[in-house]
Parts: structure tokens; sequence; C-alpha cells
DNA sequence: TTAATAGTGTCTTTCAGACAATATTAT
DNA sequence: ATAATATTGTCTGAAAGACACTATTAA
């Protein structure tokens, strides 16, 4: 008896029907000061032009790879070449009802992105149907990709709370400013600048000064800002929390 | 062309080596003070005579279902029969790098499930070969089953933090010390007495009074405590936080 | 000049943690 | 009686949030 055949002893025949184990990511940035997901078109069926998220096979290769590579292909973006490397990556949850793809069982395994604003998938040529669509105008999506980004969203407002996230969204020196309007996009609220300001100052390791000031100051007037670069710090101490919602914790 | 056919079509051949998906569940409840893990010795190869997490294919099912089938399985306890409903269940993440399993390519999805303390395994049938064992005494595991473990650890101990997760340790009606000693067990460290009784009758919605008095003190005297239940919080608002560890922040 | 922004200061309230005090109960 | 525990009270320092103020810069 092979091992496999040792392995697969015993249990029910249901589970030989043909599965496959596909990765979905939810790619986010921010571009304008608004919070936007990277979607494609379905050319074939089911769900034939309708929005998705982009995805595939696992192949000869680890989760995380997968994922890494999704994102590039679909981006255009080459790794070693800067840009790729700066996406920050992690694993959501997976999905696998049975029915969520109509033609077979599909477990899928959800992963977060997160990326400086990036140049326009459509310029590369692998990356034509992929595009940048903000998060509060996206509609239905095919299978369950609606409720899998409403997740991601869901762990990316908390985890800007806790961890330095919203350095990964600004470039490698950023203002405060900058920042702060992470928070607010992700959030989709406003924060008080001169609290805001203070907080992130505050918290041992968040952001390190550069030393350096903006060659100018925002379009409206203002003083030059101060640079910052990303400190090294995984966890945020104290937490820089939401304002409390009720009707989130009953 | 059928749907599967297409379906398939243009991808890479590694896509097509046969793949399963398994769940694998950490399983905690606490005993005798002390926090303790499910787990299973393995009959067959590879890793015969290890121990390791229960777990098995997802059948024709959801993820979740398939985790409450393996705690059922391999607990003896049978649903609709109260204890197998108190167990708390959720998706902690999913597993998959090429040669975890050496027979073929296997993802796990991991499960988290907690519960008041059990009956020991072995009194059902199919149940046999499951213990529970103090999590500070497991050694080495099968395949990465070591690192799920020590995932789901670190859910735990961060859930405990701001959700009533603890509350899930422990019976129906139970007294603030016995919720005291499930962080106890789970943090691996005291908690001052005093400061957690007002914190935890301070956070709203955590637990509620019965109205009732436990009809016993503890072994060594004291007053008799009053007992609760636990609130309709699903957060805890403000968290209970560990003490601040310099070595995790950075 | 005008208006907006960067950055800092102050005050109040909340909360965590250290410590103390009192009442109650098993042994 | 003794010792341990449940519960409440007090105090200090950290931190959040509201508000105010000054200096700086684009238009």
């Amino acid at each position: 008896m092979t091992g496999e055949e040792e392995f697969l002893e015993g249990y029910d025949p249901g589970a030989y029907a043909p599965v496959a184990v596909t990765v979905d990511v939810v790619a986010l940035t921010i571009r304008d000061g608004r919070l936007h997901v990277l979607l494609v078109e379905r050319g074939g069926h089911p769900y034939a032009g309708w929005n998705a998220l982009p995805g595939g096979f696992v192949q000869e290769e680890g989760l995380d790879a997968a994922a890494l590579r999704e994102v590039g292909e679909e981006t255009g973006l080459r790794p070693g070449e800067g840009e790729l490397d700066r996406v920050h990556l992690e694993q959501l949850r997976s999905y696998g009802d049975p029915g969520r793809d109509p033609r077979m069982r599909v477990f899928s395994v959800a992963y977060l992105a997160f990326a400086p604003s990036l140049p326009d998938p459509r310029a590369g040529t692998d990356a034509a149907g992929a595009f940048w669509m903000p998060v509060d105008e996206v509609g239905e999506l095919a299978f369950d990709h609606a409720a899998i980004l409403a997740d991601g969203l869901d762990r990316a407002r908390s985890k800007l709370e806790y961890t330095p996230l919203a350095t990964a969204f600004v470039g490698t020196e950023f203002t405060i400013a900058e920042l702060r309007a992470v928070y607010a996009a992700v959030w989709g609220e406003e924060l008080h600048p001169g609290n805001f300001h203070r907080k992130v100052l505050s918290v041992p390791g968040f952001v390190e000064s550069t030393g350096e000031t903006a060659a100018r100051a925002g379009e409206r007037g203002g003083p030059k800002p101060k640079l910052y670069r990303a400190g090294d710090a995984r966890l945020l101490h104290p937490a820089l929390l939401r304002p409390t919602r009720e009707e989130d914790i009953r």
C-alpha cells in the first residue's frame, strides 16, 4: 500500500471530489485621499463581466508566495524593482462554503495587501483588466468576494489601531499630515490634527524623525512640515483607538 | 466545453496535482487552573506515534461545520447534548507550505476552539486516542502542528484582552475569581484581585449579575462570592490589556 | 493680506495600577 | 482563632480628547 493510498483510506468518498485551492487578494491603496481596492473584470463564466478580487490557483509555491505573485501579475509590478517589495502582505482568512463557486469545490485563502499609491495597472500588459476602485463605490462582486472585501476592510481598520500599518500606505519619508490622511481615508472620519500629531510622536517606535523638512508646504499654505520615516515598532503602545461606537460593542 | 474544462484552461499544469484540504483544531480548555490543548496520538505514518492536533478532511460541508465535527468526534460529545453547543469556534488561519505533508499537497485550515472544562475524551469510543495535555508540557508535534498551536495560543492570549472570550472557558454562571483564574491560566501570570474585580465590573456588557451568591466560599475561606453570567458585549471597551512587554512591541 | 496648516500648550476626564481596609467564611 | 478571600475605597500617574495659541507659508 502506498503512502497516499494509506493516507486516503478510511475517509468518506465525498472527500475525493476534486477540490481546488486559490488565493484571492484584497489589495488596498490610497489615491487622492480615498481608499481604493484592486479589482479585475472577469472575462469568462460564471460571473462574466462582473468585477472580482484578483486571484488564482496556488501553484508549486507557498500561500504567501502565491498571493505576492498575484499582486505582481495584476499590478504589472516586478519583484526586485522596488515597488512590489514595499507591498505589505498578510493572510486574511479562508473561505470554503460548498457552492461558493458553482463549478466545483474551491477553497480560497484570502490575503490583505497594503501598498503606497501605485501606478495604474493598465499600463502593463499582463495587468490589463485590473483597476483601482474607491472602496465606497464598489458594488456587487463575483462569488463571495463582497464578503471577503468587507472582512478585509474590517481587518485593515482594526490593524490601524494597534500596529504601524498606516506607514505601509505612504512613502519611505512622510509627514504627520500624510499619516493622518491614511487614518482618515481608512476609517472614513477626520481626526483632530493637533491631538493626532502629539499622539503619533508619543508612541515609541511608531515614527522616527529624518531631521529633514519637506521642500514645500501644502497647497493652501502653512509651515513646511518635518519628515519622518517608519520606526521599529511592530505594535503601538499605547494604541491609537478609534472613537468607540456603541453598535460595534454589543 | 464544460464549465470545469473552461475553468481549468490556461493554468499551469502544476495546479492539477492532487490537493487535499483539511481542518486542524486547536481546542483549548482549562483544567485544574492550567490551560490544556486537545491532542491525538497518530497511528499511521508519517509521524506514527507522534502527538498531533485533531483534524481531518473537509467533507461536503462548510469549514466551520468541519471543525465542529472534528471537535465532536475527538471529544465524544454529541451535538444537541449541551456541552458541544457551548464550544466557541473561530477560524485561526491556513497553512499550505509545499512539503508540510510529505505525501501530497495538503492545505490545512486551522480553527481555535474554546470550551469549559470537558470530560476526558477516552470515555467515548470514537474519541479513544485523544487526550487533554497542559500546553506547557506539549513537546514536538507532527507536521507543522507546533507552529499552529503557537499561533493559536498567541491569538487566544490576545483575544482575552479585547473580547469576552474568557467567559467561554467557564460555566454559564461563574464568579469573578473564576474569570480571573482563566486570565491567569491563559496569560501565565497572576492578576491583582482587587483591580481585576473592579475592572471587570466596570466594562459595560462583559458580565451581568445573576443576583445569586455561590452556595459555598472557596476551600480556604472568604466570603461567599456573587455569581455572574456573560453579558451581551462582543468587544471589551475599555480593553483589559496585558502588562506591556517591550520585546513584544519591537 | 488672507486663509490654512504645523506644531505646541493647557485643562478635564478617564483609566490602570499600587496599596489599604473591611467583612466574611473554611479550617 | 487564624488565615485566606471578596469586595470596596483611595491615591497617583498615564493618557485621551477638547480647546487655544503661535509661527509659517501658498495664493
